[in-house]
DNA sequence: GTCTATATTAGGATAGAC
DNA sequence: GTCTATCCTAATATAGAC
């Protein structure tokens, strides 16, 4: 499916949400008829499923990808940048996926979810090697130290704006912190 | 605005979306056809807006009541256990309010959005306070900080399942243990 | 590949009886 | 306070010409 048309979609699933948005205004911002939205495409739906699935990919084979070729003791840290920087690269879309896929018809809900799912397991994994290399504390069970850091992670995508004092891996670097170190005042090493 | 029609309102939003909720479900799971709704509201924004400004005042009035009655140094743990409990007491209508605030008018989305900026501006106080009192680091930013913080809250509406091992005030622990300490292993005290 | 015209369905909301 | 019947609008999607 075309670029432009995928950006256009996400733009406005962004703004009005899967369900209000509507085939006018997507025509009309791409300066097309209604009707010629359907040679590029069977359904409204296929729209939303196409970036969700591209969304999910995405962050899944970049941060694969950082957390294999980071040493030992920064996995967690190369991990975190490429999530984010993965995510707002392509904010709408990320968005899109986070918040909307929930209104795929069943069959493609659930394919996204198993993706969703593999996903947060690839975390929990990295979490997991490093609580057992003695990098992380052990006192906090692994799903909860996943979900928090996917709270930390997702959240980001609704209040990020592009236009700020910070880009991306500026803001990377502040999650780490704070997930690593937290937030209490720091004793100097 | 009865309760139990706010109840299976803030139910049917959650799972569909409000612009994918019908008044022919929600009447349905009342019981009543779909014109008897009409005799309790004039529109059926009128339930998300209800939604919205119950939920926003609840954590506003809650959180405010915890920090005033915390000894000086429990005042961020308090403030995050009212949060959280506020929250997860009625979870559907405050994950309602989180994302489909932005489907009101505009005049009532504007109400909304100052309650939410100013209670956002209640725990930045709080923060800056504790930045100043030397108990926060304060090498990250204050709107930041808040900012993470607010991740850490909001994103917790969607998975946290009441039917788990946790209880709110546990999960409020462990919240406020990440987000003051960081999940990198603990050097003993 | 884009158009005009239209089929079809379903939504929120109202009228007015009981 | 709840009902049946209906109005009105707007949505997705299709048919078929150019």
């Amino acid at each position: 499916m075309e670029n432009q048309l995928l950006t256009a979609a996400a733009s406005l699933f962004v703004r009005k949400g899967f369900v209000g948005a509507t085939t006018r205004e997507l025509a009309k911002s791409l300066g097309l008829q209604r009707a010629s939205l359907y040679h590029y495409l069977e359904s409204k739906q296929d729209l939303l499923y196409v970036l969700c699935v591209r969304g999910m990919n995405s962050i899944s084979e970049e941060v694969a990808e950082a957390i294999q070729s980071a040493p030992a003791g920064e996995r967690v840290r190369s991990a975190l940048r490429a999530h984010i920087e993965a995510t707002l690269r392509d904010q709408d879309m990320h968005a899109v996926m986070l918040s909307e896929f929930r209104h795929l018809e069943p069959e493609r809900r659930d394919e996204v979810s198993r993706l969703h799912h593999s996903y947060h397991q690839q975390l929990r994994d990295l979490l997991q090697e490093e609580q057992d290399a003695g990098r992380l504390r052990q006192d906090i069970d692994n799903k909860y130290l996943a979900l928090m850091l996917s709270n930390l992670l997702n959240w980001t995508l609704y209040w990020y704006k592009p236009t700020g004092p910070l880009q991306p891996p500026e803001l990377a670097e502040l999650v780490y912190k704070l997930f690593i170190d937290g937030a209490k005042a720091q004793s100097p090493d």
